[in-house]
DNA sequence: CGACTGCTTGATGTTGCTCAACGTGCGTGG
DNA sequence: CCACGCACGTTGAGCAACATCAAGCAGTCG
């Protein structure tokens, strides 16, 4: 495996910043960049953990085969690291990735990177603060998911499409309605039952997978009291 | 505040056991030790993060405000450090946590714990592991909340105190029937029913908190089918 | 054109929450 | 000391929210 621009990569994470030069070359002869397709399976659970995978530039979702139906844990944007929980926690993935847009990963030898890790404080400490925002993000999903009822639980779901995706009230949803209900934990039913609920009162304008949020302040107050 | 025997102390975390003796002075300078009895606050929601807790002994509850009710998200067991996540993710505290037995626990000052962080790679590394494994905890629960039932919910709890806290079938349960109900997510009238059922099919012994599982593997099948 | 996938809609059944009542033990203040 | 409020626990009845089941529709691909 070769990567040998790294060094010259202007999507380094805030980690790699924090490497030198002669630390980039070492990156570089140890990570490999590869193109990934909608639905390509990036990250399998229950493989072993071998590298480390960081996303340059895509969509990604989190997953996992519930006892029950598969749940989507979450959906991450570029740039990013993937479930570096797994890798250190243990060592094999307990979840899957799979691109849900055309993604570009770079992985990156586990090894390598546990070196710079040991070697490196400033990269660990990098490290750490993601690891750390990326739990607080989870925590709170995970507050919204028990206690909120479907429509709640939706239009969270909306608003987190609009904010922290597209930065637009207007966006084409990448996920089929079926993805959509994994997210949220709810049947494809019944989230194809609130979307034409949301049509009705003209919170939504949805056609297809195009959706324009026209009353963002009434989403989120459904957003927020459950 | 002042601790010098961090030195000599023979329940240092993994992390701490890859410090040196210059370090664990440094360590005990700028750490302080103090005692939580039942029901104490240790950590404050909302309240700045001035300081990395480390639990030397006792049980703990991490439990947060939510918008309907309260949710107790996880119940950690000494030895442990508390909500890594929010220290290093963000400035306040995103979680409460609150003794549930005597609970001995040491506060060290962040920026002291920052420094071994950027210093020492083995103490970074320890961390890193101890974050990722937290964290695989966390989204294992995640995935239980979301789709199981109450009865598959409230034999998960049990056979958590019994395997993860207590390592026997009979003990006694340190939390009431509404921090169970919380824990779960259901409302305590429904943990309530739950266990009179579990008592009447004989599968536990109810006396108050005593509580002695007598079939443990169909709990377990309770438990895992949802 | 038929098979298939993704989406929608309606009818029905179940789960679990809410509300309400009642018993108990504990601490507080008159 | 007793009355009272309060947290905890249990049980029952009714209801709302959802999942499940079932059917139908539009678009697409071989």
């Amino acid at each position: 495996m070769s990567n040998p621009v790294c060094k010259f990569c202007n999507i380094k994470s805030q980690a790699a910043l924090k490497l030198n030069g002669c630390e980039l070359d070492v990156l570089g002869n140890n990570s490999s960049q590869v193109q990934f397709g909608p639905g390509e399976i990036i990250i399998k659970q229950e493989a072993p953990t071998s590298s480390v995978a960081y996303v340059k530039s895509g969509l990604v979702k989190i997953h996992i085969k519930g006892p029950i139906r598969g749940k989507i844990l979450n959906i991450v944007k570029a740039p990013a690291y993937l479930c570096l929980h797994s890798t250190f926690g243990d060592n094999v993935n307990h979840f899957s990735a799979t691109a849900i847009e055309k993604t570009t990963v770079c992985f990156i030898d586990s090894i390598t990177f546990r070196n710079f890790i040991h070697e490196n404080g400033d990269f660990a400490y990098q490290i750490i603060q993601d690891m750390g925002k990326g739990e607080l993000r989870n925590f709170h999903n995970l507050i919204n998911n028990a206690q909120k009822q479907n429509m709640g639980r939706v239009a969270e779901a909306l608003l987190f499409f609009a904010k922290e995706i597209y930065g637009s009230n207007s966006f084409t949803l990448p996920v089929s309605r079926q993805e959509l209900a994994d997210l949220t934990g709810i049947t494809r039913e019944s989230a194809s039952r609130i979307f034409t609920n949301f049509n009705n009162e003209k919170i939504l304008k949805i056609e297809g997978r195009k959706i324009s949020i026209l009353k963002e302040s009434l989403l989120t107050q459904i957003s927020v009291n459950g």
